[in-house]
DNA sequence: TGGTCTCTCCACCTTTTGGCTGATACAGCC
DNA sequence: GGCTGTATCAGCCAAAAGGTGGAGAGACCA
């Protein structure tokens, strides 16, 4: 049984020190670095060239986790990315699985859970939560679901608080046509009203 | 030197096992005891009588933060409670406070920071992050901008998207009483309608 | 005791939003 | 040449939200 090397990154030191205690009661798993942002990040893969790098998204200012992914992916393919963080975006699972990460696991998972990740991405197993997955599982089946360009460019004014008129001048069409959007939007997000369009569009989606 | 007993209160694993690898550190405070949500935070409270209470806000379904603490005030009164979450909302600061918290902390917090609150808490000392107390002092300028804690509750009820009648049920009170509250909150948001509300509070109060 | 704050409620009115049906036009595709 | 998807617009009606003004009860405080 080798060891799997892993490199930890959150700018909550609490997180990263529950972590190390989790990992530290598995046999096959040595926590080697830490890191508490970005550039940390990539210091410390090159320094301690883990196999497998637990990362959150967010992290207070400076590079966030999908630009952080990005830059490992380019500089050291070999070592596996497993996102760890709090919300299950769909934007942001996209996005991160776009850049590279091996798995995406959310803050409330089970210490089984987080095992089972670290131990599958050496093997190239892509391993997800439950609600992660099912998210995904979702926008496959349900590709009607995806919003047009027109529709998203009209439900991100929409999270900036302004009226149907307002739209339809911004938009440079009339409020019918903003009305049969919205429609179209509400349909989409499974909503009823502007207000949980809204709601749902900024913490789903990530719109902010 | 006495041995300050603390409980922990969050829903995800990793975050209480970090509280307590860091805890564990120091040889005046001991864990006495975890819960994953506000139903479990006061049975354990009672069963293991902790001087102080770690506690994360948001805790998935069920009770939230909040009500835990209004609950357990009622109960155990002698145990301090120490607000442990991730986000510095205006909101949630107020009604934590108001529902009787003794401190607030950001889990981005150093350690040190950390067992500063829980030996502050036991000698009667609130202690607070920094951006928490630059939030609160800047409130303290402009006090006709805060929100009252019913108005907080409202607003927060207001961001998950829920109509005037849907708020007026969820919270026993009549729909003027509701239009009432909300007038009121967009005056003090410096907004004009609901979508606007919603917006700012979520990006800017960081609630989600 | 009087003033202030908070929470509660009401009535009336206007504006906005949402649900429904239907329509035209354009682009890409088989 | 039809089919599909997207974007545009209209009218009608019901429901929801917002504006205005007023008011009573209870808490707190000077």
């Amino acid at each position: 049984m080798t060891t799997i090397s892993v490199l930890l990154v959150d700018d909550h030191t609490v997180v990263r020190s529950g972590l190390k205690a989790l990992l530290g009661t598995q046999a096959d798993i040595a926590v080697v670095g830490e890191a508490a942002s970005g550039e940390e990040a990539l210091e410390a893969a090159q320094e301690h060239q883990p196999a497998v790098i637990l990362m959150d998204l967010a992290m207070g200012a400076g590079m966030d986790g999908i630009e952080a992914i990005q830059k490992l992916r380019q500089r050291t393919p070999q070592q596996a990315i497993i996102v760890f963080t709090t919300y299950d975006s769909d934007a942001d699972i996209v996005r991160a699985v776009d850049a590279g990460a091996m798995g995406y696991l959310l803050k409330d998972a089970a210490p089984g859970e987080i095992f089972a990740a670290v131990r599958g991405a050496v093997q190239g197993k892509s391993v997800m939560s439950a609600p992660v997955a099912s998210r995904l599982f979702q926008q496959l089946r349900n590709p009607e679901e995806i919003l047009t360009p027109r529709e998203a460019e009209l439900l991100s004014l929409l999270t900036q608080g302004l009226s149907n008129r307002d739209l339809g001048k911004r938009l440079f069409i009339s409020e019918a046509t903003v009305k049969t959007h919205l429609a179209h939007i509400y349909a989409k997000l499974g909503v009823e009203t502007r207000a949980a369009a809204i709601a749902t569009a900024i913490r789903r989606e990530g719109m902010r």
